[in-house]
DNA sequence: GTCTATAGTTGGATAGAC
DNA sequence: GTCTATCCAACTATAGAC
């Protein structure tokens, strides 16, 4: 899918290549610096030498450095959508608190392998609220994250067999909020039992706010 | 209590003046300039400006722009100390729900206050964790909020003759974690309402780790 | 001891070569 | 249409003046 350039023996790829592929091959290197050494160390000379092109390069593809900041944080965006929805390989479950707990685990195992680019993503969203002109790259960061969220409930309830209380989004909202700051809070004292207790603490709390579905458990097909 | 500088008829403030004293007034400087711009945009050049300096006046007082920044950071973290304690001028209530909405009224408007000054805790977060030598910053920051937020429970359960049934400090990290997430989507959103409901629906989550203290509602002396 | 003038480094952008 | 060589601005840091 992703064209994949010719290395040389020399570190610098020389292959000319049309503008769509070597843009994507940017916003991969500048998603590599990104994660690694922040928004801050992003500078466009970095993701220049890490694809191994010279730093016109990028001015080419890309009008301006914001540009490029728009495009890696899009990126992002997709990304972190694709690990939300991922990982709800379950159909069924004898109860919700099972259900919400698989869900937990699963979201847990994806947040504890990428500290880099869960740190990144803050840093995208505060970038983001300095600069004006990237208001709705934070938006959409909430929106596709806040989708994510929602369908996670959703599906829980339904293999489980339960309904909401709550309107589906204010919980998505509450849960996405509490997530976020337990995240926060790991990444700087890298408890991980302690961030695992507390998801689990919130899922008795999101099972306060629903009650069992009469008939008999609903399977879902994918 | 703080030195304040004798401004000229010119912008310069030509006046001589000790390093301790110089230090704290360009502190506030950058406070000034980060809850402005940002980390990002905080540069010892514009502290200099806006303290009405010569640049290498800021580099006679720090080290280098790392130190600034330690100071700033520091700054910041007992401006918040301070901002959460104060606020919580009732010393009794009716019940457990009345004293944690207060609290979180108070809370909330000392946030809603300060757009600016929340952001930028955020940065500073990210910041001192893509810096290895700033790493005690970013300890101590959470170190000082939890222990507000503690108070603030500890406060809320005894005015309104209640006691929690689950540790405070797992309570208060939870609580933390809570206000944070919803706090930053405020930033983005800037939907207060919906920010207030959520930490009002929180608050009844809390509740359910509490319970009626026997024997009548001790008054506290301040 | 306090501050000014200046050096040196890094990074974003562009004119023009191929 | 794609890339290279070069320019210019902004920033940090320091040597030395007062």
């Amino acid at each position: 899918m992703t064209w994949t350039p010719v290395q040389l023996s020399d570190e610098r790829v020389t292959t000319r290549m049309p503008v769509a592929d070597r843009r994507t091959q940017l916003v991969d290197a500048a998603l590599e610096v990104a994660a690694q050494d922040g928004i801050a160390g992003t500078t466009v000379r970095r993701v220049a030498e890490r694809a191994g092109v010279a730093l016109g390069v990028v001015h080419y593809c890309f009008a301006d450095k914001d540009e490029l900041f728009a495009a890696l944080a899009a990126r992002i965006v997709d990304s972190l959508a694709g690990a939300g929805t991922a990982g709800l390989e379950f159909d069924t479950a004898p109860d919700l608190a099972t259900a919400l707990d698989a869900a937990v685990t699963s979201l847990w195992g994806t947040i504890e392998a990428t500290p880099g680019e869960q740190l990144l993503s803050y840093e995208i969203t505060t970038h983001a609220l300095r600069h004006r002109e990237l208001r709705s790259v934070a938006d959409r960061q909430y929106a596709v994250s806040q989708r994510a969220v929602e369908q996670v409930l959703e599906l829980a309830a339904a293999v489980s067999g339960a309904t909401w209380t709550m309107p589906v989004p204010e919980l998505a909202a509450e849960t996405l909020a509490f997530v976020d700051g337990v995240t926060l809070r790991w990444l700087v004292d890298g408890d991980s039992a302690a961030a695992r207790g507390r998801l689990a603490s919130f899922g008795g709390y999101l099972a306060t706010h629903a009650r069992r579905r009469r008939g008999r458990v609903r399977t879902l097909a994918r």
